[in-house]
DNA sequence: TTAGACACTCACGTAGGGTGAGAGTCAAGT
DNA sequence: ACTTGACTCTCACCCTACGTGAGTGTCTAA
């Protein structure tokens, strides 16, 4: 029995994704339709309207199509972790709104008097969109500040690519956190720790350098134990999964780095 | 004693906008500085500072730049109302959050074999951006199917001129919402009627006919108040307001349009 | 005066589409 | 078999809202 297909018409109407815009997913090789009929139309089938539900979550968290298409091509992509990941996110949406809501609030009590306002908080709640509060975040974050060039290398950074870093750290922690479960030496634990390492030395601004870091690596799953501000997942900090983290870095770094 | 000012960068710190930004936006007429020194620096103060977040506030809710321009320079814009405004906009947000967050629930669910989802249930929540939806609203909210022309207008207004089109009259709505303890002969209210008016035929495709359409626009405010699906603010049906509009419309068509 | 921080304008480029033109395909009706 | 309206395709131009870099001028403290 042949799998249901839809149209690029039908698709359209249940998804609320233009037809333009369906073409233009193809075309980046994010959503690929099922079929290519003879006449070149588009036949979608049930993996694309589940994937296609993905990349509308990952858009509602602003996140750029070539990075969503990054992420849902990973073989350690999974389908029930992603969604509980966009239910935290949405949940911290939730929260921005609320926030947004109390400053328009505040505002109001200003301007009839009531209270007085620092213009600061003018702006409580919205995105902060330069590129220099993404640096801070990456010092604070991501160790880079132990790290001889990361200073140079942030600053040349753009703010599309640290976002998308960014992105697909937090996908890896993601999946390395479900499998925290299993021995740090594991083989697809140790491939993700694989994949963190890299984005790390591209946050560092080392990722074409022959030294390969293993100190340095090893440094940073440290102070992950010891800094209770590196919360790595679910906002908050977790000592078990920090552990975890330093201990698999440092297997890797000695196993595969020196 | 002169007004407390600020350079462009701690505006930018203040409020998380891109100094770029902050250009653009003095560029396109949106947020022009108090002040230019004689080096051409900007400067800005507590008005501007004002006006910047109710900037940020509407592109909180996607409206255009030049959408934004066009309600902020009208010489009826008043601050609390659109705070207001912004408010009810915001809970629509949350509301949207929650849909989504029930959308995300049920495809674990469905996965997890606990329900059985049909495909369009995949995308309960997101936003319906296509060109179809937005003719499909105003053939539903503004009275377009009982003009002659309206339909080819319709098929041919571009996605985003309804946009505008959409946000300026709810802005006048809103206005006009507020004089509506007034009598609706007043002048100000007539006002804001012409403004509708003129929207109203925007829509209708009809803007530049010589054909006032006194009529039809009398009938539109009588549909206000014969239909309850024409809730026209406050997200619910208001018939006194509707009534209101109603002989406001029926006083402007006799007057001006006759 | 110097030097570092800050500000300016100009200009190129990008992401993610919207839109229109022109042509081919499908399927039901005649 | 032909027609016709609905559907689909590709191509290509355009737009909004910036990000980014280059080059140059301004400010201010030392």
């Amino acid at each position: 029995m042949e799998e249901q297909t839809f149209s690029i018409r039908h698709v359209s109407a249940m998804s609320g994704v233009s037809i333009r815009t369906l073409r233009l997913y193809d075309e980046i090789g994010l959503l690929q339709p099922l079929v290519r009929t003879e006449a070149r139309y588009r036949l979608y089938g049930k993996n694309e309207l589940l994937r296609l539900q993905q990349i509308l979550f990952y858009k509602e968290l602003d996140i750029p199509l070539a990075t969503i298409r990054k992420i849902l091509d990973n073989p350690a992509f999974d389908t029930l972790t992603a969604l509980y990941h966009h239910h935290k996110e949405l949940l911290k949406k939730k929260d921005k709104i609320e926030k947004l809501l109390q400053t328009l609030t505040h505002t109001i009590q200003s301007i009839e008097g009531e209270l007085q306002m620092n213009y600061d908080d003018l702006y409580q709640g919205f995105d902060t969109v330069t590129a220099e509060a993404y640096r801070k975040e990456a010092k604070e974050k991501y160790g880079v500040e132990s790290v001889e060039q990361s200073e140079h290398a942030l600053l040349s950074m753009k703010k599309k690519d640290f976002q998308t870093l960014q992105a697909m750290m937090r996908n890896t922690l993601e999946n390395l956190f479900n499998l925290s479960h299993k021995p740090m030496n594991d083989e697809e634990v140790q491939g993700l720790i694989h994949e963190y390492y890299r984005i790390i030395r591209e946050l560092w601004g080392t990722s074409s350098s022959e030294d390969s870091q293993a100190e340095q690596f090893i440094g940073l799953g440290q102070l992950y134990c010891d800094d209770e501000r590196f919360y790595l997942v679910n906002n908050c900090y977790n000592k078990e999964f920090a552990e975890f983290m330093a201990a698999a870095m440092k297997y890797y770094a000695e196993k595969q780095l020196y």
